[in-house]
This record gives structure tokens, C-alpha cells and sequence, in this order.
DNA sequence: CTTAGGG
DNA sequence: CCCTAAG
């Protein structure tokens, strides 16, 4: 049977992948990490990407031009994984302000002198569920996930020359365009090709070929299948994710499995899921998919902001009895703020959809209520703030109020500008009068 | 489907 | 963050 076969082979190509992937970089910052696991799907191609992205992560070559590779390929991805369409339509540079942060000097500085960026994305890699057998990064923990690896029961050659040629890959960071490594996936491509030729199934595994096709036009990726719907409430995913754990335990003979309750084990919010408009994956990868887009958004860039004090327990997340419930809440950072207040001074109070689209469209989390109740908060911290004056600024308010000045003071004046509800049970009666003017675009400092 | 408001 | 009612 065809299609067993093929199912088989992809479902152990995919372990690899993810294993290649998850010890190839060396992750500094989160947003590159995120990158990563979305770029996943196209990493058959795009193994030039790496080098871009590994001479990003030893954080001295910030060109412009990485960047803007980076940005296209994950336009490109954002467009095809969720919004579908319409988000495509010449807003580059503004897709380019979501890179902000990873070019953003200060924002640098701030994780650097937090110190424990490369520490916390190791981590969080290993509570993505991800293969603990890491060769950078000299993260030495096992996971508690030990599904899929390498080995995981290849009864096909494929398995053990797709696994190969990703060692090889690994191993040649440097060059990593060309070579061996490729020719061998490759090759290995053009095998599967040739196994399932004329399967829809194989076609969507092997638009991975002409990545350059879907950058340039995603439609056709687009409109190639239509997916049945994925599961969208939580529950079921709690209820996977139990599942899952015993699965894990107990054997991984089927990898395919095993790499579905590792996309489980982290995950988040099937919301994001359910809102993609039309799958354009087959049920295999979708489950790719499915992963990379649960990572992205179960591996937040969490690092810092607001308080210190509760990010830090991040770890903590497996607790036996206290099980779920745990909210997906993932920190804002500073970069993020910046870009809700650019957005709002943008589009006003009320379109949080447009701020959403055009200032977080990389943030596959984020929806636009939640840019709403982040602005609440923003809104009502400020307020507060605001009461006792910039002479406490100095002291342990410090430590309550990591948010720079700056962006308190933009909050401040949208704030007089744009009337929210009843966010600020305040007099302010004089607001109209400097709102206007200021309208376009602050750069107050 | 998006926004606003409340939990 | 999550849920729900209303446009």
C-alpha cells in the first residue's frame, strides 16, 4: 500500500526534522525561535535560512538583510498558516515594523543584560516537548518528553537516509546550501515523489520544493486542498494531552503518535487554529503545521516586561496536581508595547483588528482582544501611575513599573486622545483641544 | 466576524 | 486571559 508507506516515511521524516531543527540553532532570542519552528515546514529549502538565522543568533550580524529575508519568509509563512489571503497586499514595510524588536538595539541590550535569554529559550525548548537530546546550546536535561527519536522504529531505508542527511546538514552548518545534506533530502523528496505521485498528500508535503513559488504567490498553496477543520476547544486538548502522556510512556511505535502528543504536550489556544480559513494542508501536515504554530505560540518571548517577579515561573509549569488551568499567558514585552501604542496612535481606540494585522502580524497569539485588554491595562497602569508623579520614579517603583517612561507618556496623551469607555473614571475635561494635533504620530522622548 | 465589557 | 453579548 502506497499510502501507508507514505505515511509511515513522512511521519518519521518529521521527527527528524523537528530534531535537526531543535539542535541546529542555538536560539538567543525568542522571536527567532518562534521564526524557526515556523520556517519548519520549508526548512527542505531553505536551508540557505539557517545561516541567516544562526549568524542572527550570535547577535553581531544584525544586517538588514537577514532581516528582511527573515521577514518575507515569515510573511510568507503568517500568510499561509493563518490569515489566509488578503494580509499580503504590498504592506511589507509594515510587516517589517514586527522585526523591530529583533533589531531594536535596546531590546537587545535589555535581554543581554537580563542574561538569562539563552537560558530561558533553552528551557523553554525543552518544555516544547522537543527531542532533550540538544547539541547546541549545552542544554543537558532530559525532557520528560523522550518521544521520537532518532531511532524511533524505522522499518523503511528512507527514515534512515532522511535521518542521515539531516546529520550531515547539522554538521555543516557553514555551507549549508549546498552539498551533500541537501542533495540527500532531496533525493529523499524526490523518493516520496515518486511513491505517492498524483496523491494530494504528497502534493502538499512537496510544495515544500517550490519554496520560492509560494513566497512569491502564496494563492495556490492556498487553494490547493481544503482540510477538515481541526478540534478547536481546549479541552480536547487537555484531553490529548493526557492522553498523550501515557502514549508517551508506554511506547512510541508509531511515530506519528508520538509527534502528535509532543505538539500537544505544550500547545495552546486551538483558537488560532480554528480561525485559519482554509487548510491547505494534508492531515500529515497539518499536524506539522499544527506543531509549528503550537510552538510559536507555547514558546512566547515571554522573557520580561511588566514584572519581574512572575515570568520566573516558567518552570514550574508541570505540577503534578495543579494540572491545566494554567492560563496561556504570555508576557508582553516591551517592543510589543511599543507597537500597541504606534498601532493605536495609528489606527485610533476602536480597530484593533488593523493594529493586529499590521503591527503583530508575526505574533500568532495576540489576538486582537487581547491587544484590547493589553491597552485596558496599559491604560489603567498609567493612570495609576500618573497619580503619584514622576518624583517616586526613582525608587522601588522602579521595580513596579518596568515600563519605560516614553511609552507611559504616549499612553498617557492616546489616552487624553482617544476616550475609553470607562477606563479612566478621571475628570479630564480639556482632552480634545492638543488630541487632534498630535494625532499622526508621536515621538515624544 | 469584530468590539465591548465583565469575570 | 477567557467568555459572551451586541453591532
Amino acid at each position: 500500500m502506497d499510502r501507508q508507506e507514505y505515511l509511515r516515511r513522512h511521519s518519521n521524516m518529521k521527527c527528524q526534522q523537528v530534531q535537526v531543527d531543535e539542535s541546529f540553532v542555538p536560539v538567543l532570542k525568542d522571536e527567532e525561535m518562534e521564526v524557526e519552528h515556523l520556517l519548519e515546514e520549508h526548512r527542505n529549502d531553505h536551508i540557505s535560512m539557517d545561516g541567516s538565522l544562526d549568524s542572527h543568533t550570535t547577535l553581531n550580524g544584525m544586517d538588514d538583510l537577514g532581516l528582511e529575508v527573515l521577514d518575507g519568509i515569515l510573511d510568507d509563512v503568517e500568510i499561509n498558516d493563518l490569515d489566509g489571503t488578503d494580509a499580503f497586499s504590498g504592506e511589507c514595510d509594515k510587516y517589517f515594523l514586527d522585526f523591530d524588536f529583533v533589531d531594536n538595539p535596546e531590546v537587545l541590550g535589555y535581554g543581554l543584560s537580563k542574561g538569562s535569554l539563552l537560558q530561558n529559550s533553552s528551557s523553554e525548548s525543552h518544555s516544547s516537548g522537543f527531542s532533550g537530546s540538544s547539541i547546541v546550546g549545552g542544554v543537558s536535561e532530559s525532557t520528560k518528553v523522550p518521544f521520537a527519536q532518532p531511532e524511533c522504529k524505522n522499518d523503511s531505508p528512507d527514515g534512515t537516509t532522511t535521518y542521515e542527511s539531516c546529520d550531515a546538514l547539522r554538521n555543516n552548518p557553514s555551507r549549508p546550501s549546498n552539498g551533500d545534506s541537501m542533495y540527500a533530502i532531496s533525493l529523499d523528496m524526490k523518493h516520496l515523489l515518486e511513491l505517492n505521485n498524483g496523491h494530494p498528500l504528497a502534493d502538499g508535503i512537496l510544495s515544500f520544493e517550490n519554496e520560492k513559488d509560494a513566497v512569491e504567490e502564496c494563492q495556490p498553496s492556498a487553494l490547493r486542498e481544503k482540510r477538515f477543520r481541526k478540534p478547536t476547544k481546549r479541552y480536547i486538548e487537555e484531553f490529548s494531552n493526557l492522553r498523550s502522556k501515557e502514549k508517551v510512556q508506554t511506547s512510541a511505535t508509531k511515530n506519528k503518535n508520538s509527534s502528535l502528543s509532543s505538539c500537544d504536550e505544550l500547545n495552546v489556544r486551538p483558537k488560532a487554529l480554528g480561525k485559519i480559513p482554509g487548510e491547505k494542508y494534508s492531515n500529515e501536515n497539518s499536524d506539522v503545521t499544527l506543531h509549528a504554530l503550537k510552538v510559536s505560540r507555547g514558546q512566547p518571548k515571554k522573557k520580561k516586561l511588566e514584572n519581574d517577579k512572575e515570568p520566573l515561573s516558567s518552570e514550574s509549569e508541570d505540577e503534578p496536581k495543579r494540572k491545566d488551568r494554567r492560563k496561556n499567558q504570555k508576557m508582553w514585552t516591551l517592543p510589543e508595547v511599543k507597537k500597541l501604542v504606534d498601532g493605536i496612535s495609528e489606527y485610533g481606540i476602536g480597530r484593533w483588528t488593523n493594529i493586529k494585522r499590521f503591527f503583530f502580524s508575526s505574533s500568532t497569539y495576540r489576538t486582537p482582544t487581547d491587544i484590547r485588554d493589553k491597552w485596558r491595562n496599559l491604560l489603567r497602569a498609567s493612570s495609576a501611575q500618573k497619580s503619584y508623579d514622576k518624583e517616586a520614579e526613582q525608587n522601588d517603583e522602579l521595580a513596579l513599573r518596568p515600563l519605560p517612561l516614553d511609552v507611559v507618556h504616549r499612553v498617557r496623551e492616546l489616552a487624553k486622545i482617544h476616550p475609553y469607555p470607562r477606563a479612566r473614571g478621571s475628570k479630564k475635561s480639556s482632552v480634545s483641544s492638543l488630541g487632534k494635533r498630535n494625532l499622526q504620530r508621536k515621538r515624544c522622548s
